[in-house]
Order: structure tokens, then sequence, then C-alpha cells
DNA sequence: GTCTGGACCCTTTTT
DNA sequence: GGGTCCAGAC
């Protein structure tokens, strides 16, 4: 037989792209050979640019879209590539297997779901149905009884979670880290034994599970692991000094058992997520583990002043453990970074307000500038001045958008429609009912949970029963309004659903038990917008927990969103950058935070969260801290001590900036509020 | 069993 | 400023 090989000749567009956007050792990394390569990029030095440029020259060469792997850390860095990768090489860009870890998790457990004990249709749990079902199961293994020593459900969350992502038995961490438990390992083995088998029993998965389970899919299913050592032919990791264990273990097995290509991108400076279980060891030993790799340095920041990279570069030199690192910037001169004192939280709200205004003023858009915060609190101050005056900006921390009470029970409403075992949810509507509580609603779920027809079932003599005489007729109508939900075909009109839910006894709960009831359901209207655009239900509920990133509540509405000035704490503005940025709230015990410090490490990982906030701006960089603080909202106003890390800082290397305090005149009593 | 009020506690970062 | 826990009433 003859053999005809396609050649697939570079388009001249990206032939271009390659030749005139990237400098060399970028283009270098770009193009580097098949293989396992470490690309080491230091802030502004155009990771992103570098991996969907790889991306586009891989498809360039042939290689399919959808055999490549793009995972990355965070929501809002897969959209970024993905958008990015569409203006690069057009809808193809569709194909690439490209999100957060947890994203690619939930789309290839699906299919292989019953190999596991789970049925396609699982639902996912957020934090809070997480930390519900511990708390079952912590009753189950009859920890409730026990004296008040026993740990409590949220820490032995915490303990189960940190075991799987890093890959180390409930054992392992109390004979290291967590000696203070050892007592109670045997319970805390039954809580996690239980808390898993309510998962299962509920079809439900945890965030963790969709990295654990996968794992453990390529792991004891051979044919698994072939099929997606098969599929993924070219692996790329964003962010590599943010992943774990478990994540790192994953990708590796499939590449080291497919066609071994695998580049990895990311900045060991900025690793800040080690509560998480981040182990910046993962790029540091790449080199080490993977014999024979290439590295690529790239260390040009492209973003920011030379002043500014000067105030980052030295402040990361008091981290001792990390690849040596010499950071320059090809921009030309810029302001000092300036360091404010205000007298306390209020007076540095109000700095930065004015600051925001009159750089306005200068013709810097609102959207050009963001301030940055340790902790989500540390914006609630500054919140309440831009209300007052007026100034429009969206918040990216705190609660997000389907975390929000009333967007979870419609949730559960949702969750219960695709899958009907799903205890979290049921247990979340039962509650909802006046006198029926936590023992009423695990009764009734019992009736429920684990029938063919649930709805049928919730009718029955039996389950009626089990409902208190004054409750009925509510529970009727609730049963008469999950009928008619159910008769939207929900699974395929996902904003039909919704507006059932809006149409039956749900608003009259929502008035009765929620603070500014309108502003809630509209919400909910507004839900069922967005709802419209999906054709699944399933796939809604799934997008909603891993690839959406709107924060409800406290944001401002604005026809563009370039005109709304950005308040976002330092892990959510990582690979973002901006004109100018604020970094507030700079005192000990904030940033960096207290229960950081005392942990073995943590002042280094701070040092790294700050060192990724003043590498966030371009051309203006302003540090700020109160000297008066109370600790937290409550208990007495005390002297704040400065950050360390603006201490340990080469004094030349900034501006102290002086407030001169303007008075008003006695006879203008204008209120100031706020105060 | 459920609901309410009051005492008491500490407050990180995200998928 | 708010979430959680517990005692006591219904």
């Amino acid at each position: 037989m003859r053999k005809i090989t396609l050649k697939h000749t570079m388009p001249a567009k990206l032939a271009r792209h390659l030749d005139e956007d990237l400098n060399e050792s970028q283009r270098a990394a770009v193009t580097a050979p098949d293989g396992y390569n470490l690309i080491l990029a230091g802030p502004g030095s155009g990771k992103t640019r570098v991996i969907t440029y790889r991306v586009a020259f891989l498809i360039a060469r042939g290689i399919p879209a959808q055999s490549i792997l793009l995972v990355t850390f965070t929501r809002r860095a897969a959209r970024e590539m993905v958008h990015r990768l569409e203006t690069l090489v057009g809808p193809g860009a569709q194909k690439v297997w490209a999100g957060t870890f947890h994203a690619v998790g939930n789309r290839i457990l699906r299919r292989p779901a019953h190999l596991l004990g789970y049925e396609p249709n699982f639902t996912i749990l957020d934090g809070e149905d997480q930390l519900d079902l511990v708390k079952l199961a912590w009753q189950d293994a009859g920890l409730s009884g026990q004296a008040k020593l026993a740990p409590k459900p949220d820490e032995i969350m915490r303990l189960i979670s940190l075991g799987l992502n890093t890959r180390q038995t409930l054992a392992d961490l109390v004979a290291g880290p967590h000696p203070h438990l050892a007592d109670w390992l045997p319970q805390i083995e039954k809580v996690a034994e239980a808390y898993a088998a309510r998962k299962r029993a509920a079809n439900c998965m945890d965030y963790d599970d969709l990295l654990g389970l996968w794992l453990k899919l390529i792991r004891e299913f051979p044919d698994q692991l072939r099929e997606q050592a098969d599929l993924f032919r070219h692996i790329l990791i964003d962010e590599m000094q943010d992943t774990n264990a478990l994540q790192v273990e994953t990708v590796e097995t499939i590449a080291a058992a497919g066609a071994g290509n695998l580049t990895a991108v990311g900045d060991d400076a900025q690793s800040i997520y080690r509560f998480r279980g981040a182990n910046y060891d993962n790029i540091l030993e790449f080199p080490k583990r993977h014999p024979g790799s290439r590295t690529f340095m790239l260390d040009v920041n492209y973003r920011s002043t030379p002043q500014i990279v000067a105030l980052t570069a030295d402040s990361i030199r008091h981290n001792r453990s990390g690849f040596p690192k010499a950071l320059t910037s090809a921009r030309g001169d810029g302001l000092l970074p300036a360091v404010v004192a205000t007298a306390d939280v209020y007076e540095e709200a109000d700095l930065v307000c004015q600051q925001v205004l009159e750089a306005r003023d200068n013709d810097v858009p609102l959207g050009e500038v963001a301030v940055l915060y340790r902790n989500h609190y540390d914006s609630v101050v500054l919140q309440g001045e831009l209300v007052t005056r007026g100034i429009p900006y969206s918040v990216r921390s705190g609660l997000r958008f389907f975390e929000q009470a009333h967007i979870k029970d419609v949730l559960a409403h949702l969750r219960v429609a695709v899958n009907p075992r799903d205890e979290a949810s049921w247990r979340r509507l039962l509650l909802m009912l006046p006198g029926i509580g936590p023992a009423k609603a695990a009764a009734l779920f019992g009736k429920i949970g684990d029938s063919p027809d649930p709805i049928a079932a919730m009718a029955t003599k039996e389950a009626m029963d089990a409902v208190p005489a004054k409750t009925r007729g509510l529970y009727a109508a609730f049963v008469g309004d999950m009928r008619k939900l159910l008769a939207t075909d929900p699974e395929r009109h996902p904003a039909e659903a919704i507006n059932a839910i809006l149409k039956g006894g749900y608003p009259a709960v929502v008035r009765q038990k929620y603070e500014r009831p309108e502003n809630r359901l509209a919400d909910l209207e507004q839900f069922a917008v967005l709802a419209a655009r999906y054709d699944s239900l399933e796939r809604l509920l799934a997008e909603l927990l891993l690839a959406g990133d709107v924060y409800g509540m406290d944001t401002v509405a604005s026809s563009d969103p370039k005109d709304v000035l950005v308040l976002t704490t330092v892990h959510q503005a990582k690979g973002l950058e901006w004109s100018h940025v604020f970094v507030i709230r700079l005192v000990e015990d904030s940033f960096p935070h207290l229960r950081a410090v005392n942990e073995p490490g943590g002042d280094e990982e701070e040092r790294r969260i700050f060192y990724v906030a003043v590498s966030r701006a371009k051309n203006e960089l302003t540090l700020t801290y109160p000297s008066t603080i109370t600790r937290g909202g409550y208990g007495p106003m005390t002297f704040a001590t400065p950050s360390r890390f603006l201490t340990e800082l080469e004094p030349t290397l900034y501006e102290r900036a002086e407030l001169d305090r303007e008075f008003l005149p006695l006879e203008d009593d204008r209120p100031r509020g706020g105060r």
C-alpha cells in the first residue's frame, strides 16, 4: 500500500506571530522539541503568551487540538488562556482539553463513573455541602456524643482533604504535622470512611474527588490509563508551582504511559497555594524527576517599570528557598513605589478612593486600577467608602455567586432533579419547611432518596406520616412544586426549570427568610437568564461550580467592565496586571496573616503572596498600612506593626508619602460618614 | 423534635 | 460583626 504523509506547513499568520511577538528565549520555549520541558517564567515575562503560543504551535504542527491537555490552577487562568488561544488559532481552540484540574477531572469522570461506584449524573459538592455531609459522617462515627475534646467536623474535613491532596494517609498526618490528633486517629478514620460512603450513596463528589478519583481510575483500571495516555499526546501544565502531589502524579502518570510529552510552566516564587497541598518542590525538582528534560528561563519583565521590578526582586531575596533569579525590566523608568501610613483603616480607604479618582482625572480608567488585599474582610471598609462616593467597583473575593444562600436554595431544587440521591440538597430543601428539623429531614430522605421515583415517594402516605400535621399543607405544596419542576424537562431546559421554581412556593420563603428579598429574587431572575444559555442542566451545574467566577452581592453592575475598579485578594489576582495597583492593610497579623507566620514555612509563603501582589503593577504601585487597627473589627483599638514585608525592604527602593491632612473649617459641619 | 435567644468564640488564601 | 453551641420553651 502506498503511504501518503499529510504535510502540515505552518500557517503564515502563525509564523509571523512567532517571529514578531516573541523574544528569543520565549521562541525557544514555544518551539521546544517533544519530551519533558520546564519553562521558568518570572512575573510579566510572557508566561501565558508562551503557553498559548506553544499550543498554537503544536496545532500548526498537525497535532489534533483534542489530543492536547492544558491544565491550569484557577478558573480565571483557564478562561483567559482559552480566550487567548481562540484569538490565535480560531474556533479550533474549543477542542483543546483546557481547564482547571478539577474541571478536566469532572469531564473525564462522567463516562467511567460506574467503575468507581458512581452514576454518570453525579453532582458536585461545594465546601458547604461537603461540611454538611462530614457532620453527618461525624455523627455516624459516634463523635457527636463524645467529650468536647473530640476534633470538630471542619477540622476533620480539612485533614481528609489535605491527606488526599498530598498523598498522605491520615496516619501519616497525625504522625507528622498534626500530632495533637493522634489519640483520635481511629475515630477520624471512621469519619473518613463514613463520609466516603455517604458521598457514594448520594452520588455526589466533592472537589477533591474530582482529582482523587481521576487518579484512582488510571491507577486501578489499566485500560482507562491506556485510553487517556493515547488521547492526551501533549500535556501542558500552567502554574506548575501550585500543583500538589495528587495533581502531578495524575498528569505525570498519563504522560509516562503515553507519548511522554509534558510541558510545565511556572515560577516557584509565586507558589501561594500551600494550604491546598501545593508543593513547589514539584517545580524545583522537575529536572531531577525527568532526566534529560530541558529548562527554559524567561526573566525579562515586560510588564513593570524597573522601579517596581527592583522592589519585587528585593522582597523575594529574603526567601532562602527557590531558584535564583535575575529579574530585569524591559521598560523605561517610572515612579518609585509609594509607601503610605494612614491614621486608621478609614483614612486608608479615603486615601485609596482619592488616589483612584485622581488617576481617573489623569486618564487612567478605573478598570486599569486594582486594590489588592490578603484577606477578604480587609476590603469591607473600603467598600463602604466606595459606595459612599459612588465609585463603581467589582469585588473578586468572599462569597461567590453560587455560594449565596438563595442561589444555593434554587440549586438544591435543580440538583435533586439531576441526581435524586443528592442527600445534601434534599436536606437543604426539606429543612426550609417549618416544623422539619434535622431528624425529620433524615427520616424523610430515607424514604425518598433511594426510591426509583422520588417524587412519587414524597407523596406516599408513609412519607406524609413523617411530616408533622402543621407542616403537611406546605409539604404538599412543595411536592406539587417539585412535580411542576420536573415537568419542564429540566435537563434540557434549565432556564424553564428555574422559572418554575420562581412561580412556586419558594419566593415566599425568600421573603420570609432573607433580608432585602427583592434583590435576591432579582438575582434569581438573572440566574434564569444566565441559565438560558445552557441546553444541559448537568453542564450548567458543573460549570457553575467549576468554571464560573462571578461574585455576588456587593458587585456594582456597570455597563462597561473597563470602568470598574477591581477589588481582589492577592490569590485571585495571580496572572493579572493593572496600570495602578494598591496593596492595602500591610500590617503584621493581616499581611502576613497571623496564623500563617506560626506555621513552618509560613513566613516564606506569605512573602511569595506579597511578591505576587506587587508584581501585578505595570506603572504605579502604592503600599498602604493603617497605624492603628481593631482586631478584625472587634476588640479595642491598638497600634499596628507595619508589615515585615515593608520594613525589610531597602529604603531607597520606595518613597514614603506623607499625608497632609486638610481639616474642614468649623462652620462647615457636613457629615463625613463612615466613622 | 423544633425553634429561639443569648453566651461565647474566633476570624486565610480556593477548587 | 457574625457564626456556632447550648439551654430552655413550645
